[in-house]
DNA sequence: TGCTTTATTTCAAATTTTGAAACAGTTCAT
DNA sequence: ATGAACTGTTTCAAAATTTGAAATAAAGCA
């Protein structure tokens, strides 16, 4: 599963970036000796990582249970979709895929059975896309699994609570990133920004 | 840039999943009036949403810094890389990428000029790789970039302290899914959730 | 009716990801 | 040393995905 065979033990001593981590010690909210603080860069890396890994365990998942039919992230198109028949201007929405892609997708979504679409009547453009009983099930059986894998296990506290935050904070990045990209880049700062990287660009160069 | 045309203003209002969520105010610690629980599944996609806009992010911004010789993914790779010189091996680990797709990656990174490759004396398998001073350039100035742009803007609180906390948690998520993808799934709890999805299952089926 | 807009799909080209195999260099037991 | 077994990395061709630019098709409106 595209994992290779050396991957086993050496998890816990990946030291970051060099600078400024050292080890990563289990959330102890109050202990920590001031850290550096996480940038949006750390974060989005953060994030990659965390993504390659779920999509590798939803793999996984999959293969448990006797699905080969449906990618990943296909299987996340379907979560997205949820219960309900939704157009797929929504869906783009929802997920912030692009439209062609999710067409991509949406169709081999059809073509295994996990969706169903018709057009809507008063406003044929629509799709009015949703799952079939297929994708339903297929849905079902991974919140079961979510919900019964308790990886809070032993550790102590607020799981919830961090979960939380980590959702919304997350929420808040994507909102960040999206509005950066949709005003044209570093809001407010970018004079000054700019100014300073023209500075450390020459100063880099001589 | 891969964003549709659309895609302008009616940001605040997707629903997420349609059931569990109703437009995610701005954390407010203390006055939610009890959301349901954020899942696995959950920040899943919220991960997946993030880390789509940030990729589309920066390549906005590697637009703007007049940079088009390099993908997002691989500026990635350079952050990962940090300074210093490190092993292929390494940075497989530090980034979690499959090993023929980082070599990829690599590759093209130093056909483009952003890194640097030789090998080590001791063991001329390992690759030792890092960053060409070019490549030390974009990353100083992306870094610049992302110091600058402050987007806790004027919202109240302890940013710092989310992301911290935003940083753990998907890391040890991240923990979590690697675990399960080398344990082979589900740790503990597996028979019981198996038993109930068959269960599941059959009942869906009639 | 014609023109403009919105929703969605199609298509071919470019890029990325994969798995399997090939390579090359090390180690270790003999 | 010799060769079997192993590790680190790359290559390669096939498969999958992503992209952007049309194409389609249905509304909406002047």
């Amino acid at each position: 599963m595209h994992l290779k065979p050396h991957d086993g033990a050496r998890f816990l001593g990946n030291g970051f970036n060099g600078e400024h981590r050292d080890g990563a010690r289990r959330l102890e909210p109050e202990s920590t000796p001031a850290r550096a603080p996480v940038s949006q860069l750390d974060l989005a890396r953060m994030i990659e990582r965390a993504s390659r890994r779920f999509l590798d365990y939803l793999r996984l998942e999959l293969t448990k249970l006797g699905v080969d039919d449906i990618s990943p992230s296909q299987v996340m198109v379907l979560f997205t979709i949820g219960s309900g028949e939704i157009a797929v201007r929504d869906l783009l929405d929802r997920g912030h895929y692009v439209g062609s892609n999710a067409s991509y997708n949406l169709k081999q979504l059809v073509e295994s059975g996990y969706l169903e679409r018709g057009a809507s009547s008063r406003d044929r453009r629509l799709a009015r896309i949703s799952l079939s009983p297929k994708g339903q099930l297929l849905v079902e059986r991974l919140r079961l699994l979510d919900e019964t894998s308790q990886f809070g296990q032993g550790l102590d506290i607020d799981l919830d609570a961090d979960l939380q935050t980590t959702h919304d904070t997350l929420r808040r990045l994507e909102q960040w990133w999206g509005d950066a990209l949709r005003y044209g880049g570093i809001l407010l700062a970018s004079c000054t920004s700019y100014s300073f990287i023209v500075q450390d660009l020459v100063s880099s160069l001589t």
